[in-house]
DNA sequence: GTCTATATCAAGATAGAC
DNA sequence: GTCTATCTTGATATAGAC
């Protein structure tokens, strides 16, 4: 099927790719449209026909994250299927991966949340349905909640740079989870 | 021992009060400087007087949250000790208190070190010395690091409002780190 | 230590040409 | 769909009187 709604090549992209140019390489608290327009390279009157305000443009950056991430647990769950493997702790791994963590991405929308708090309603609604579908695939949804919940406080740490965790203790408390998962997904 | 350098009713404090009650009724995105202004009842010279900057006050309402938070840890030790009990524990069950992360205050201040990453350094050095002194005071380093994380995750998600937990859920996961915790500390 | 008044500026947003 | 130019606002901060 052809797309002949979009011939050109997508300026929305190009300019999402700026606003995340701007906060990982000059901080969460520079992402003004001014930063994004210097940036992509656009015009501001080009910027604010795609995203006509800021907060759109907040929320085309949520989207466009939750859309990398559930492409990531797609992809994890359709391997766990071949691999004959419970689909939950695949998912589990996916969750704990640093990867979309690493940017400073997830702590400016983070902030920009305390002003806008349903700016995150779309991360909210994906980790609900995620943590809703681990729990109904385990055995023990306690454990499987104590699971998640030392994932997401490693996640929360690091994301924040609060506790400082050395390679040995994360190996050691991967190990620990690797365990406590023994016999949870069928 | 009076207090003669400052006889006057602490307007420093007063300050803070308004700025922190401008976050919980207002939220964390009308925290100006003129909005606390306002609240105070002081003039902006006034107000400027005492905070030269706005980081300055919000360095302020970290120290003070950061103070608050020591003076119940503190309190905590001495009820253990006199008890006869481990202080671990104790300072367990302080971090768990929610109450410290029920307001909007917290959330206010991380979206703010989004801009102002050494702001929160206060939070991160009492937050490591106490991840220290638990772990030390455990016979498993590994398995306190996990009761704390689990902590942890369930605080950051009730702190931007992630997962939803049911009170059963709550109660359920208390009882398996009373379990966990079972002869980890002496 | 507290006030009023004002300077300065950055940022979001609009209008209309092309 | 993209541009330039302009408007408007809200916020930080300064200066100096009291």
């Amino acid at each position: 099927m052809p797309d002949s709604q979009s011939p050109k090549p997508n300026t929305r992209e190009a300019i999402l790719d700026a606003a995340e140019a701007v906060v990982t390489e000059e901080g969460a608290g520079r992402l003004t449209i001014d930063a994004v327009v210097a940036r992509s390279g656009f015009s501001k009157g080009g910027v604010l026909y795609h995203f006509p305000s800021k907060i759109a443009l907040l929320e085309g950056m949520v989207a466009r994250l939750m859309g990398t991430i559930e492409h990531d647990l797609e992809a994890a769950e359709t391997a766990a299927q071949q691999a004959g493997e419970p689909v939950a702790s695949h998912l589990l791994r996916v969750i704990a991966d640093k990867r979309h963590l690493e940017s400073d991405l997830p702590v400016a929308l983070l902030a920009a949340s305390a002003e806008q708090p349903h700016l995150l309603d779309p991360a909210r609604a994906l980790n609900q349905r995620l943590w809703e579908r681990i729990r109904d695939a385990s055995s023990d949804p306690i454990q499987a909640l104590i699971l998640l919940l030392v994932i997401d406080g490693m996640s929360f740490n690091d994301l924040i740079k609060f506790k400082q965790f050395s390679d040995e203790d994360r190996a050691a408390v991967k190990a620990r989870l690797i365990a406590m998962s023994k016999d949870l997904f069928q």
